[in-house]
DNA sequence: GCCGTTTTCGGCCCGACTGTTTTCAGTCG
């Protein structure tokens, strides 16, 4: 079900981690790593290159080519096959546990025979990992902690991933004869950060309704049906995520999609509204309590105008208080992607990205942007390797490069600096003043105390020279929690500071979060949604930001990202700046 | 396994931190 370059990204990365496991070449490891990498960002279809097209990706030579054109034809790769038979694919999924790599992982199976994660809980709770070279006093705990990291997503996937899939399954499903309309709805269509199941929904006449049931179970991807019926049918895909269809009669569309797409708080507080109004509302439509007579409500705003609310975007409906808010038509009017002028935080292949500046800019010239910050990262991010030389060096590229833009797309020049744990930045003040735009991130001495924390990000928040604070928190998803922090001292640094901060839209990151929006918001902080693009498929990512923004409550005024050119340069100039 | 204005072999992403050790392997960004 997924795209072709993310199968093959998925198969070349499996590769490179069974390479990790089994103690080979580390470089060839690696090789497979950038191939991986290169391919999941590769903006063509793989599966439609020749094999020369294939070389020519950067990373990719003769043999990686060949194996992906293998895949590609017959479904599999034999190298790799042979390579799996040797290494269970528990121990692969041991390596997702943080402080847990390839080596120890390894250990784990050679001499415990631990082969699965559960293998692993087992074995702690047993006292068998204190006997274990390279397991010391402290393993067992960080091994615990990193466990319930992962079990804290609840085998709930990213919305990235769910979003791609909801969309696929509709897609499939459009075409099916006698569906009059179909949509994703629950946690997906809201937006929210990890997604458990995805439901869909059918509006249909009862008589298509078997055919199209059938339809959905035979979409590619699916690997089991858990149940099947004429109203609901769910299946299971290969990767374990199920997936709900509800086929309704049109007449019900608009209170099926409501009820469907939730939240389960948020349709309590509707439904009781109705009530009050003598009304019942279920997902097959809202009825006169007395007379039993269903009133017409086919769209999701006739549902919301019958009870004298304004249609409320699903993106609000978790019950944080869009309800009262719609009753005193109080609604905020939510930052959109066509608000969106520019992208503020970005790489290249000058450091981490794939792709190059030519390219970045070409993309977001292509989505109508009026501005467009290139920031890679500065020098104490030591791996990237990044000098005063090179980014000098970059600053004349992007201003030759802007010439040939001229008004159509504004370039900026910027960085994504690094705050060290005292809260200084890569550079002198007077080469900072030569950046357009500077971002500020944490990406290091994540275990400092909260009092450290705080103390660094609001001096990072202090420095005249950086704009905005990039993923504040510098969580990822079901792999790390933020770093521990006092936000509203930070947040208030940032409004006295006039310091932007993030909402990062990587799908990983996601950061600020929702809920820190909403509390930074009171403070009166402006945001940046970025991209934190490192290719250029991924300036997509933009849009998960949005949602993020939507789910704070932010309106566009509020990002300066939606701001024209002028604006944008004020705010990032002064008062009180350079 | 990839790559090349150091060019067809011999390099390749470097440094810090953690927890393990007793001088350093493994993990991470």
């Amino acid at each position: 079900m997924a795209r072709p370059n993310e199968e093959v990204e998925a198969l070349l990365q499996e590769y490179a981690d069974l390479l990790a496991i089994s103690g080979g070449d580390a470089f060839k490891q690696r090789a497979y790593e950038r191939a991986a990498r290169a391919i999941g960002g590769y903006p063509q279809d793989v599966s439609k290159l020749d094999a020369k097209a294939l070389k020519g990706i950067p990373g990719v030579g003769k043999s990686i080519a060949d194996k992906i054109a293998e895949y590609l034809s017959t479904g599999h790769v034999a190298a790799i096959d042979e390579t799996r038979s040797t290494v269970p694919p528990g121990v692969r999924e041991l390596m997702t546990i943080p402080t847990l790599g390839p080596k120890r992982a390894m250990t784990l199976y050679r001499e415990l025979d631990v082969a699965s994660v559960d293998d692993l809980v087992t074995a702690v709770h047993e006292d068998r990992l204190g006997r274990l070279k390279g397991f010391g006093p402290k393993a067992a705990d960080n091994i615990l902690h990193g466990v319930e990291l992962m079990r804290a997503a609840g085998g709930r996937i990213l919305l990235g991933e769910a979003l791609r899939i909801a969309e696929e399954t509709v897609s499939g499903l459009v075409a099916a004869t006698g569906v009059e309309r179909c949509e994703y709805a629950g946690s997906v269509r809201r937006m929210k950060e990890t997604i458990g199941d995805i439901d869909v929904l059918v509006a249909a006449r009862d008589e298509d309704a078997e055919a199209i049931m059938r339809a959905f179970t035979e979409l590619p991807g699916t690997a089991e049906i858990i149940v099947h019926g004429r109203k609901k049918t769910s299946v299971r895909t290969a990767k374990g995520l199920q997936i709900d269809l509800r086929v309704l009669p049109p007449v019900s569309w608009g209170a099926g999609l409501q009820y469907f797409t939730g939240s389960q708080p948020h349709n309590i507080r509707t439904r009781s509204i109705a009530v009050r109004k003598g009304l019942k509302l279920s997902e097959y439509g809202i009825f006169d309590t007395e007379t039993g007579e269903q009133l017409h409500a086919g769209t999701e705003e006739e549902v919301y105008g019958r009870l004298d609310l304004p249609w409320i975007p699903p993106t609000l409906r978790e019950d944080r208080g869009e309800v009262d808010a719609a009753l005193r038509g109080e609604l905020p009017d939510l930052v959109t992607q066509d608000d969106i002028r520019g992208d503020l935080h970005t790489h290249t292949d000058l450091t981490d990205g794939l792709a190059t500046l030519e390219q970045m800019a070409e993309a977001a010239a292509a989505r109508g942007y009026a501005y467009y910050a290139v920031t890679d990262h500065a020098p104490e991010l030591r791996m990237q390797r990044m000098t005063s030389e090179k980014m000098l060096a970059q600053r004349d590229r992007v201003r030759a490069l802007a010439d040939r833009y001229g008004r159509r797309l504004r370039l900026l020049h910027g960085t994504e600096l690094n705050i060290d744990p005292e809260g200084e930045v890569d550079w002198p003040a007077d080469f900072l003043a030569g950046f357009d735009v500077c971002v500020a991130s944490v990406h290091s001495h994540f275990g400092l105390d909260r009092a450290a924390q705080t103390r660094r990000l609001i001096r990072a928040a202090e420095n005249p020279h950086v704009n905005i604070i990039g993923h504040p928190t510098t969580r990822k998803l079901g792999k790390r929690a933020g770093i521990d922090v006092d936000l509203d001292a930070f947040f208030a640094a940032c409004a006295r500071t006039g310091t932007a901060v993030e909402v990062n839209g990587h799908p990983e990151r996601l950061d600020l979060r929702d809920e820190h929006i909403l509390l930074a918001r009171r403070h009166g902080v402006r945001f940046a949604i970025d991209s934190d693009a490192h290719a250029v498929s991924e300036l997509d990512n933009l849009r998960f930001g949005v949602a993020t923004a939507q789910r704070g409550w932010l309106t566009a005024d509020e990002v300066i990202n939606t701001w024209p050119l002028t604006r944008l340069r004020k705010f990032l100039r002064g008062p009180g700046r350079r």
